[in-house]
DNA sequence: ATGGCCATAGTGTATGGA
């Protein structure tokens, strides 16, 4: 099962690309973050023409996340669930459904602007909310297992920056929120892109300016966290910077998981 | 020199992103 996660930037501008990309590398699950859509603009109809059902938290102009699910290998995502029961939130940052025997977790974290602004301790309280809210699911095979991935927002390590030592302490890369990053995992999580051999320099953004996607001068801040259940299932991890290429792109690059 | 781009709302230019 190849399972997928993009920060879109707007599904509105990026949904040719969504669909190309879908059908070009046969996802069976896509997580979709900053679909910038309400719920009646969603083009559940052009995914569905393409074979995905949808399930979707949107709002005007911000954030908004979504789980496409192929119909034909996994069916239609079930036990939907939008927000965090533990955490009000207007902002739609959190999606989660049950697809293909997995529960996946949709989640662009908050971006936190600045290192201690009000932005920031908001991030901050919504990690801790969402790991409260992690914590309470029901043990491990009483139901299915969980894959947390999405727009983390958060560089873990230094070789997750272009340049640590100008990020240093900065918003994405401050100790506070790599903390909080160790503690998904401590949880009884692994990074499944660092299961595996992976290139120098992997990244996940490039910044649209001073062509930072030319210079590779990106962050990796889009994770895969699988249950620690699940690791010996998880065959592959990568970053696919092919739609980073395109004209108009986002300026996040999809991360794709192969869990047997 | 510390910005440069992009999307949205909406038709000016501010806000947010990371």
């Amino acid at each position: 099962m190849k399972i997928a996660t993009w920060n879109v930037n707007s599904l509105r501008v990026r949904l040719g690309h969504v669909l190309d990309w879908l059908a070009a590398n046969e996802i069976d699950a896509l997580a979709l973050q900053e679909t910038k859509l309400t719920n009646d603009k969603f083009p559940a109809a052009a995914l569905a023409e393409a074979g995905y059902d949808a399930v979707f938290a949107g709002q005007p102009t911000y954030n908004g996340v979504a789980i496409l699910s192929r119909r034909a290998t996994v069916g239609a995502p079930t036990a939907v669930l939008r927000g965090n029961p533990l955490y009000e939130d207007p902002q739609q940052r959190l999606i989660s459904a049950e697809v293909g025997g997995l529960r996946l977790v949709c989640a662009y974290f908050p971006n936190g602007q600045e290192v201690g602004s009000d932005k920031y301790e908001y991030k901050l309280a919504w990690i801790d909310a969402l790991r409260a809210w992690l914590a309470q699911r029901p043990a491990a095979g009483a139901a299915a297992a969980t894959v947390l991935l999405g727009d983390f927002n958060i560089a873990p390590e230094d070789r997750d920056v272009h340049d640590p030592e100008a990020w240093r302490g900065a918003i994405l890369c401050s100790e506070p929120e790599r903390e909080r990053f160790r503690s998904l995992l401590a949880d009884g999580r692994v990074d499944a892109f660092r299961m595996f051999e992976q290139a120098e320099r992997s990244y996940s953004w490039w910044d649209y300016r001073q062509l930072g996607f030319r210079r590779n001068a990106g962050l990796r801040i889009d994770h895969v966290l699988v249950d620690a259940s699940l690791a010996p299932r998880v065959r592959a991890c990568a970053i696919d910077r092919a739609p980073r290429k395109l004209e108009k792109p986002s300026d996040h690059a999809p991360v794709i998981v192969e869990i047997d």
